[in-house]
DNA sequence: AGCTGTTTTTGATATTTATCAAATTATCGG
DNA sequence: CCGATAATTTGATAAATATCAAAAACAGCT
């Protein structure tokens, strides 16, 4: 079965029809590690869904990159602003690995949605998901330490940690790569 | 014409039925100043618009109160993770001002996403307008300095100064009440 | 193994923000 | 207008984190 019909399937079920009009809109496309799938300044009109690999989310603030998220196996992966308003993109998305995914562009999805309500459905409660997961996130940033942050990200993602350089997860947890080098060093002891 | 009807015109287009259902589905409900419409450990099984007014969420973190989020006229309103997991709620939410909402429960708007594949898509398109402002306010709280988020404050939203006390706005922004006071010194000068 | 460029750690210091305590100012009912 | 209560500001100090510079560790390549 298709690997996005499956993951679907976590969410909600879908008839036959609507898998096989998914599933024929549905483009593979691999990448190296370090290739890009959205620079800033452009467009983001697909809808992506990672098989394999992993990428990241940042932006440029004063010369420094700042990464805002990481995308893993399984993971529903757009420039979320860009693809909802038509604007070009202020973040990049970069591979960490080689990677696959499949790609749907927003036209065709869009039409899906008219074409089957539950397809609209599923995006629905996708989005459920992702708002819990962000609002999570932003009340733990703004009111966790440094040290706190860390702890629970090795609890909550510890594949994080081997599979991405320090310095992108400091930006991720918002604070220094030196910072977060001092508290490793506490949290090793 | 119903308010809440008159706002979600702003998303999407409703027909008449979509519109009779939904508006005789949505119950009035007025509070009082410092009423609350969801104390912790209940579970949010309401989505509520709020017509006219100002409520918070906030929940309680070492004795102290940290107000995450305002709503203000023509807002939607719930306890989102406690409305999608059917989870007791963490946070309370209280009126800041005297307050009229509309109310739908859980169960009746689920039904309506059956019988009106438009009401579902209104939802899915709000949904993806109350994401973005979250991505954009959890960016700007991680990598903003203090004095950063107080002036943005106030030139996208500066409503909340005049309707919010200082200590609750001080939580909105991560920092303590001292240090926005001392903000808004140096800001005035 | 040795070279080279990159990533991570360490050290010294500066800056930002929090904490605690007290003083001042604003608000509201009588 | 007065007094009580709450909200905000101010001051002194402590804690957390950033910054800048350099050293150490690591990774890929030959």
């Amino acid at each position: 079965m298709h690997p996005v019909i499956q993951h679907l399937k976590n969410y909600y079920p879908l008839n036959p029809t609507a898998e096989n009009m998914l599933t024929e809109r549905l483009a593979s496309i691999t990448f190296s590690k370090n290739d890009f799938l959205l620079k800033k300044g452009r467009v983001c009109q697909h809808f992506y869904f990672l098989e394999k690999g992993a990428l990241r989310g940042f932006y440029e603030l004063d010369g420094k990159e700042i990464t805002h998220w990481f995308g893993f196996e399984n993971n529903f992966i757009t420039s979320f602003h860009s693809y909802i308003t038509g604007q070009p993109s202020i973040e990049n998305i970069q591979f960490l690995e080689d990677s696959t995914v499949w790609a749907i562009s927003k036209k065709e999805l869009t039409e899906l949605f008219d074409a089957f309500h539950e397809i609209e459905r599923l995006v629905r409660i996708i989005y459920e998901q992702y708002y819990m997961q962000l609002e999570e996130r932003y009340v733990n940033a703004q009111f966790k330490t440094a040290a706190e942050l860390y702890t629970d990200l090795i609890h909550r993602a510890p594949h994080i940690l081997q599979r991405v350089p320090l310095g992108q997860i400091s930006s991720y947890l918002g604070i220094t790569q030196e910072t977060l080098s001092r508290i490793r060093k506490q949290h090793a002891q």
